[in-house]
DNA sequence: TATTGTTATACTCTATAACTATA
DNA sequence: TATAGTTATAGAGTATAACAATA
């Protein structure tokens, strides 16, 4: 098997202790982890349509509507009508949804306090940028051939 | 909302590039990300319980009964009775199972072999302590020493 | 009494494919 | 033709609670 497995194997410890920590922290707001990251990413960047939303997360257009629905029901998000183009629909938040919003990161506080207390600030800091390396050589890009370093994978 | 944000969402980005690519890779073996982590799981400590293979997945019991029973379709895995508890079910890959397994290593190989090409030597090893440092913050498991049942090896 | 596993149940996320409407 | 979104459908993982059998 050749290569290396500690990293996957790490990054997926992490990742889950993390998102069920968050699942439980803000449970009793009613959010799951993943209509958190959905309300977070509205915040960012708003009236975006389903499709950037989609894109930004990233997940897929069919799944976000399916969260989108969810959301809706509980008066966070409201979908209108874009304004240039009739095929497309924009989110936002609601002021209930910003208002929910906050409180979340309130709740999920504690979680990043955790993460921080662990690490010294250049850690911290490398960390993010190692992910990120990590992120962008697994990213949504096409998978061009020429990426893969001969000779690693025997 | 006071603490930083940066490596929860650094962390969901990497985690899920990786899932997916997995995903991808794995599909045309009929072999979802998750099962593949419980079938290596039960290749590291062979004649686990399922209540172990779920401590150290991490996962829940029922979760993992239910991913049993598909894999037992599969006729990837078998579970038969506990030779000393009869309460329990030790859990074994099949011959099927370990064949299969070993191709599933190697279709991973070309996702970790990308994420080793984005990473200086140094920068591999830095990024397994930090990710452990993070999933131990959050209440990430001590991994137990073998407690695997002797005699019970197929 | 505590633990192992099963069963029933429910929900969320995920994703493909066919479809409508619009660009 | 291509794109935005919806609908139908399916499957996988998640988890809780009630339960039986056993330690």
């Amino acid at each position: 098997m050749a290569v290396e497995r500690a990293i996957p194997m790490a990054l997926r410890a992490a990742y889950l202790a993390l998102h069920r920590r968050t699942e439980a922290a803000l449970a009793p707001l009613g959010v799951t982890a993943d209509q958190f990251v959905l309300l977070a990413t509205l915040e960012r960047g708003e009236a975006l349509t389903q499709r950037e939303l989609a894109r930004r997360m990233p997940s897929d257009p069919s799944t976000v509507r399916a969260m989108l629905v969810l959301l809706e029901r509980e008066e966070l998000v409201r979908r209108a009508p874009h304004p240039m183009d009739a095929r497309a629909r924009t989110v936002v938040l609601t002021p209930k949804g910003v208002k929910t919003l906050r409180r979340l990161w309130n709740a999920g506080d504690p979680i990043r306090a955790r993460i921080l207390g662990a690490l010294s600030p250049g850690e911290h800091e490398a960390l993010v940028k190692l992910l990120t390396k990590v992120a962008t050589a697994l990213g949504g890009d096409a998978p061009s051939p020429a990426d893969s370093i001969p000779g690693v994978e025997q």
